[in-house]
DNA sequence: ACGGCCTCCTGACGGC
DNA sequence: TGCCGTCAGGAGGCCG
């Protein structure tokens, strides 16, 4: 599941085969993600060139002169470069799309569950309906303690949606939220609005430690971006709470508790993390 | 404005 | 061994 420090990962690992590149081919092979591919995508970028890749909380961003390519990986997508010397890959399930390059590299865009999108837009991409209303992102300066009180003021919704919600933070999945809340000794079900500042200093804090820390172990496996088997890099982990329940909490060993929220699985140490 | 729930989809897994 | 039900999960969309 990418969550936004894989979706970084791939920002990265792509971009030197993407920029000052011309598109050569478009091949889809599935059009129907979470909304059908453009019919004219082809027509759009064939011939064009790759000015910039960016990413915009768990979307990627390819700019174009006239447009921009807006990818989303959704649950269970991969984006994967395969070099133009390597002979030619096999083409396995659910590779939906190839964009392939003047280079003669491709971008090959994998997604089983076919949660993610592929979009165009002519538009400037910021007032794009997907991306007009995300809040800001998590490493970035306007995302701290100050800015969270704000948005938790007077909010009766547990703790936990709350930083989940895109239109306030970007890029917090659901493993994420579970381990900052754990750092940071919160209850997820605990009402936004009833936490103290410090407290949610806190929890700014731990949002942005354990994104950092993941996108820098990210940068350890992007060699595996490029040729050999393509496996996204969903990195080693070491998780306190996520996927946890049952066992015993690593910091006073009771026992993790595990609880739905918004049909989410929410793991939790009740004894660190009291309501 | 807010909060809760539904939905898309497939692979993995448990039960029988 | 195989079939079937259930679950996971990002995030837009809808309803109350």
């Amino acid at each position: 599941m990418p969550e936004l420090p894989e979706v970084e990962t791939t920002r990265k690992g792509v971009s030197p085969y993407c920029l000052k590149q011309r598109v050569k081919q478009l091949i889809v092979r599935q059009p129907s993600l979470r909304w059908p591919i453009p019919g004219d995508l082809s027509a759009q970028i064939c011939g064009q060139q790759i000015n910039k890749v960016e990413r915009r909380g768990k979307y990627l961003l390819f700019h174009f002169d006239h447009g921009t390519l807006i990818m989303h990986l959704g649950m269970s997508g991969s984006l994967r470069v395969l070099l133009a010397n390597s002979g030619g890959e096999a083409v396995n399930k659910h590779d939906h799309v190839d964009i392939i390059m003047e280079s003669g590299n491709i971008l090959r865009y994998h997604d089983p569950r076919r949660f993610g999108a592929i979009l165009w837009t002519d538009q400037p991409v910021e007032e794009h309906k997907l991306i007009a209303h995300l809040g800001p992102e998590p490493l970035s300066d306007p995302f701290n303690a100050d800015y969270l009180t704000q948005r938790c003021t007077k909010r009766k919704t547990a703790i936990k949606s709350l930083i989940m919600d895109s239109k306030v933070v970007v890029g917090v999945g659901n493993i994420y939220a579970n381990e900052a809340l754990f750092l940071s000794g919160i209850h997820p079900q605990q009402a936004a609005g009833s936490l103290k500042p410090e407290q949610l200093a806190k929890l700014t804090h731990n949002i942005r430690k354990v994104l950092q820390h993941s996108i820098e172990q990210g940068g350890t496996t992007l060699k595996d971006f490029v040729g050999g088997d393509g496996k996204p890099g969903y990195f080693a982990q070491q998780l306190n709470v996520y996927g946890r329940a049952g066992s015993e909490c690593l910091h006073c060993k009771t026992e993790l508790k595990e609880i739905r929220q918004s049909n989410r699985s929410s793991v939790f140490c009740p004894q660190c993390q009291p309501l």
